[in-house]
DNA sequence: GTCTATAAATAGATAGAC
DNA sequence: GTCTATCTATTTATAGAC
């Protein structure tokens, strides 16, 4: 995280400041939420003032625009280095490291639920971040079946076992968030393991639209 | 939900007027967060001054106190009119109930990020909450075993149980918000049957701590 | 490239008239 | 009980010296 970017090129200073602004911006944007994050707190811990700040970047929203892109590097390291079901085993590894630098996981959910508003200026970010992951978990999933890692899937299975992870791993890490003192690697982990045994036996869950439940199995 | 505390005291028109105030806190803290909400929107929803708010609020911090209890008493309602099993399935109906007063979702979801920090007003709410969940949902979920309705799991996997049930809902929450064409109502009747199902044939999720896996089923 | 000083807008909160 | 007017603090952003 530290180190990143020792350009040796003719503006190598100036371009540490901005990396070290940009660090800052991920914390204190995952600690405050974008709109209540403000630049004088990103100027303290930078060591620095607002005004130089502007000079690194034209307003705000730039500067946002800067942290998703930086955050979005971090992420999709991975993505490419695992197929099918490997790539749900990678998420216990992808979780360590987000634990490791906590920022980010206060930055993806204070934004996830801060720019749902279409009017915030993180929206299409945010809307096209979590498009882009249901794509790689489907996709993954499919591999997993066109291989015969596990047994077939039709199409709404798969899309809600995708749906369900996100929402495992968004969920989980709520709690987190909450109480620090929870095994968030331990949890994840659990789920990971558990769903991909399911998806062996053919468990996945599929969604039935309002079938007018009998609640025939109640007693 | 409108109408609630029509009072025939000595009082009574000014109450309802604090009750409108309080239904207007709900939707702006919910959509914008306590922090960003300002007395302001809330004053011209409720067709009234910042000024005239204060006269029934000591200051922002009561009001959200109050907004909490408000949100509290609609919640707890059904909790105890089923038991084990029927407990579960009766969260559909609490989601439908959610789905139709849209601003408590995005109140419990903004507020569960954004007084994740110690510090925030209604830190202790959101936590004492949060474990009041908890321990519903393992008091239901032992009950269900103790009757016979599901067999026995050990008490890492109750928990595990509860802590997944509980990402879950706040997971597809998320999603819901964040793109309001999803059917949150399916989603989560779908996870539920399939818990119940899983739980049925002895399927609990067990937390197994860092065993040091080997990745003998990688293909 | 960073600083000090300051502008312009908005926040929560108070005073006092009615 | 609600209003207008005002106070103080904080926000993003700009101007200009160094």
């Amino acid at each position: 995280m530290q180190e990143v970017k020792r350009a040796r090129g003719p503006y190598r200073s100036g371009l540490k400041r901005r990396a070290k602004i940009v660090e800052q911006a991920v914390e204190v944007f995952g600690r405050y939420g974008y709109s209540k994050g403000s630049l004088q707190e990103i100027a303290i811990r930078s060591g620095i003032t607002p005004a130089a700040i502007m000079r690194h970047f034209d307003n705000k929203e730039e500067l946002l625009v800067e942290v998703l892109r930086h955050w979005d590097d971090a992420q999709v390291a991975d993505e490419k280095r695992y197929q099918g079901l490997a790539y749900f085993r990678s998420l216990r590894s992808v979780t360590e490291n987000n634990i490791a630098h906590r920022g980010f996981i206060d930055l993806y959910l204070t934004l996830s639920i801060e720019a749902s508003r279409a009017d915030h200026p993180a929206h299409p970010f945010v809307v096209e971040r979590y498009e882009r992951t249901m794509e790689v978990f489907t996709r993954h999933l499919r591999h997993a079946i066109d291989n015969g890692e596990i047994p077939a899937m039709d199409d709404d299975t798969v899309t809600y076992e995708a749906h369900l992870l996100i929402a495992v791993l968004d969920g989980f890490a709520i709690q987190w968030m909450l109480d620090a003192r929870i095994d968030l690697l331990l949890m994840i982990g659990t789920y990971v393991d558990a769903v991909i045994t399911r998806w062996k036996i053919g468990g996945g869950y599929r969604p039935e639209p309002a079938a007018e439940k009998q609640d025939q199995d109640a007693g």
